[in-house]
DNA sequence: GCCGTTTTCGGCCCGACTGTTTTCAGTCG
């Protein structure tokens, strides 16, 4: 039996690279192999699987690629290393097919003929007509076929002229329904990010919680697992039969909703609309380059306007466990769990934990009558031999492991968090003053802060010059001096978020960067990043890195949420290359920017730096009293990333941190 | 396309819902 090897973070799935990007095979790197980094590997192979759906390949064949692109993600080991061995054919779901045409990519730099043809023949717009709520591969495929429809505009037009309602399988109503899912999506992004998804949960969930007949009610889905963006929510609510009519009536009744799409017995599907909250809806200050590409001015009346889908489940107080946990998801951890109970002869689904000898030919609730009890989500892990899982890490990326194992780690908890490194004032583009920072970070119970404004060269941030950050320093000294004499336990550390400049040079000159406590090393020029490969953009940062002043790679990706992605980077190099700086006495650690709109580094990436050694600042990048709020949403996504208390920057008590500042 | 110590062929998680059907395929989570 071939072993799986130590799985690490997630592989992207179909919808983070489908969000905006389009369908190309990367081109080789010039250096020589590795032709490809790990990324770019598994983007290609989710991407042929997509592909191969929409050409009516087998199904099975489709998920072979993307388990092979979730392995590709989720390894330990360099792939050019396991390339080079062979051992890449010792891993579960690599067999001789993906094997050696991934030996090839990497070590000669070209992919399989059919794959090129693949992308050569599939027209861009089929790819994104699987944005149509409703609409997958063996429609879009037929479509293509009978009619030639190869775009959303096609689509369109097809189904407006009546040509589509005709063909076999087809109808009047399915023809309404790609119409209506077209406006849909022209109208509305199909996700939400987290903080805004979070906030309609808790107001739901809330609302729900008071109504009279309801036992337990509890938010799950992809917002109790803390993904940085949230397709639709979903609400378990555990009701006695007898009270079930009369709870959902009262959902039905309750503000906030803008729509019911459906009712039944046990699923009422809604949606949800900015008057659930008591307070109105606002969105605070965003940096101005967060917003600018988000949509500008119109972001927050847009992001007001818009709606979330929710699914409410009403389940008997005794179900109300396995439905929360079939509903938290994620599918890929649900199929795991599945697959562990089969083993041991039982039959997992929200109904319940089914012996397969009593549920015989009975199906679902039916069956659930023989079920194992358990209240709990603890007891449904404790019958399949496994420690209870947190939320935040079913992603079926070794979780079911480390749990068979009661090797599960002890997440970073919010309350642990001493301080944070990354934040403006008003010396730049900051709404607060040094004061007024310092006092919100001590009254979050904070023992430390850290002061990082812009630098020169970024003008539309008022990036500070020399005299200006220098002046910041001495009243930073100044206060510091303070509070030791007065026994309070608070200091500021000063630093200085510095663009990154042609060459990968830092935007001050040493002599002003040795006045400093450390530098925040932060790419903003997008345009001139965006526009070239990898390699290039990885060089660059390596350059950076070697700076002894540079601690911190700021937003390493740059990504923003919804808004672009980030610049081509290999950042499983940089944190290989920070490991280096870092076994050689030297401080490095790599950014989890807690913005929510940015979540950068991802937390897939987390689980690596945590492998190497490589410590991860949380950074509210706050620039507000109120911007340090985010640092948690830094913490859900450092959770989800498996980071514990040890690997974090933000849990060190001030003397600590002061001393690994100091490492030159 | 991948997998296997009951298998190298015949499987590959499970159920709900929808719209098209007259017993089922496609889509979704």
């Amino acid at each position: 039996m071939k072993q799986p090897l130590a799985i690490l973070f997630e592989a992207w799935t179909t919808e983070d690279i489908m969000a905006g990007s389009a369908f190309k095979l990367p081109k080789a790197r010039a250096s020589g192999a590795p032709y490809f980094s790990r990324n770019q590997v598994a983007a290609v192979l989710h991407q042929v699987a997509v592909l191969l759906e929409l050409q009516g390949a087998n199904v099975f064949r489709v998920r072979s690629y993307q388990n092979g692109s979730r392995m590709i993600g989720t390894i330990t080991e360099d792939l050019h290393e396991l390339v080079v061995t062979g051992r890449l054919f010792e891993m579960k779901g690599i067999g001789k097919g993906l094997g050696s045409a991934l030996s090839q990519a990497i070590l000669e730099g070209t992919w399989p003929e059919d794959w090129i043809r693949l992308h050569e023949d599939t027209p861009q717009g089929m790819i994104e007509m699987l944005g149509i709520p409703g609409l997958g591969p063996k429609r879009i495929k037929l479509m293509h076929e009978e009619l030639g429809v190869d775009s959303i505009a096609s689509l369109k037009e097809a189904a407006e002229q009546g040509r589509i309602a005709p063909m076999k399988g087809f109808g009047k109503k399915s023809e309404q329904r790609m119409l209506d899912g077209i406006e849909l999506l022209s109208r509305f992004r199909a996700r939400r990010r987290l903080d805004i998804g979070l906030k309609y949960g808790t107001a739901f969930e809330q609302r729900i919680k008071t109504l009279p007949g309801v036992e337990r009610v509890q938010l799950a889905g992809s917002a109790r697992r803390r993904k940085e963006t949230i397709g639709d929510l979903d609400i378990v609510v555990g009701v006695k039969p007898e009270h079930h009519d009369e709870v959902a009536n009262a959902i039905l009744a309750l503000q906030g909703i803008a729509d019911v799409k459906g009712a039944g017995d046990s699923k009422i599907s809604l949606i949800l609309e900015a008057s659930i909250f008591e307070d109105g809806f606002s969105v605070g200050h965003i940096d101005a380059n967060v917003l600018e590409a988000i949509g500008g001015e119109d972001y927050e009346q847009l992001e007001s306007a818009g709606t979330i889908d929710a699914q409410v489940r009403l389940v008997p107080p005794e179900m109300f466990a396995f439905t929360l946990a079939y509903f938290t998801g994620s599918k890929e951890h649900n199929i795991a769990m599945r697959q562990r109970a089969i083993d041991r002869g039982l039959r997992l689904n929200e109904f319940g934990l089914i012996p397969e000898a009593k549920a015989g030919e009975l199906k679902g609730i039916e069956a659930a009558q023989y079920s194992l009890s358990a209240m709990t989500e603890e007891e449904i892990y404790s019958h399949l031999d496994l420690q209870w899982v947190p939320p935040e890490l079913r992603e079926d990326t070794g979780e079911i492991q480390s749990g068979s194992e009661q090797n599960l780690p002890r997440l970073l908890e919010l309350d642990t968090i001493q301080g944070a490194l990354h934040n403006h004032t008003v010396v730049s583009d900051g709404e607060a003053t040094l004061e007024q920072m310092a006092d919100a970070a001590q009254s979050l119970g904070w023992t430390w802060l850290g002061i990082a404004d812009h630098s020169p060269t970024l003008k539309v941030a008022n990036g500070a010059p020399a005299d200006r950050l220098l002046e910041q320093g001495q009243k930073i000294r100044k206060y510091n001096q303070n509070w030791q004499d007065e026994g309070v336990n608070f200091r500021l550390f000063h630093g200085v978020e510095s663009d990154i400049l042609a060459g990968g040079k830092l935007d001050h000159p040493d002599e002003v960067l040795s006045e400093l406590d450390y530098v925040v090393a932060s790419v903003h020029a997008m345009t001139k990043w965006r526009g070239r490969d990898e390699s290039e953009n990885t060089e660059e940062l390596l350059k950076v890195l070697e700076h002894p002043a540079t601690k911190v790679l700021g937003h390493p990706t740059g990504r923003i949420l919804q808004g672009r992605e980030g610049y081509e980077v290999d950042v499983h190099r940089l944190i290989d290359a920070m490991a280096e700086h870092i076994e050689e006495g030297r401080f490095k650690s790599i950014e989890l920017n807690a913005s929510p709109y940015r979540l950068d580094i991802d937390y897939r990436l987390c689980k690596y730096a945590k492998l190497m050694g490589v410590p991860v600042a949380i950074s509210p990048d706050a620039h507000s009293i109120r911007g340090l709020a985010d640092i948690q949403y830094g913490v859900m996504t450092a959770r989800k990333g498996w980071l514990e208390q040890g690997d974090v920057i933000n849990s060190m008590s001030a003397d600590a941190l002061a001393q690994q500042l100091a490492l030159q």
